[in-house]
DNA sequence: CCGTATCCGCAACGATACTG
DNA sequence: CAGTATCGTTGCGGATACGG
């Protein structure tokens, strides 16, 4: 599976670094889990959950989550405008994987 | 699993934060399929498999995985010197977690 | 051979102000 | 409410030179 790749040295192409391009940076992995964890979320709503992220860097990681197709922006064309975000189908297919992850990080945690 | 940590909002805390913390950057990954790969590896050969990394950030990525216990650095007092990486049986657990990555990414990957 | 030291560029992130 | 615009900061990674 992997060492498939070793040979050409095209790591770029993996799927593993593709799985990772979609979770990269700071935040992207909360804002997953948020929409995991509560399903519907409004856009101030998910910035008061991640406490310090600015309004252009949530953003940002939003418009990329939509454009990798793991989450699905709803938008209400009223006054004051009213948008929400939810997992697509494709997102939580990924938020099962990285539930393993999550779970191998809690029981090798090294004891320090 | 992950919905407990939503509740305090403390995601630096999770086991997911920090299993991507072992493994976040541009090349750790790359490190770590050639050390499954071939075992036994020398810090110039490394850098062959890498192509494009220098001396300074491959010397820093190792010392991390070192720190972090995934990898085991082996060294040969003799002139000129030898080094050998390994990865540890640590190393080995995280890596059959990462190669389920690796198949989401290959099975989900867009097709554009 | 296996690094360290130094400098530097760039992209991500943040703070603040502003708009439909 | 849900963003955009602008500016400033910061940290990772790259290039090069040098050392034990």
């Amino acid at each position: 599976m992997i060492q498939n790749y070793i040979e050409n040295a095209n790591f770029e192409d993996t799927g593993f670094a593709y799985t990772l391009s979609l979770i990269s940076g700071k935040h992207k992995m909360v804002i997953l889990y948020c929409l995991m964890e509560f399903e519907t979320v409004r856009f101030n709503e998910l910035k008061r959950y991640l406490k310090t992220i600015s309004d252009k860097t949530l953003s940002t990681n939003l418009k990329k989550l939509e454009a990798d197709k793991l989450i699905i922006r709803t938008e209400y064309p009223q006054i004051p405008p009213k948008v929400e975000y939810t997992l697509s189908e494709r997102g939580k297919t990924l938020m099962t994987v990285l539930d393993q992850l999550c779970a191998w990080g809690e029981e090798n945690r090294l004891t320090e």
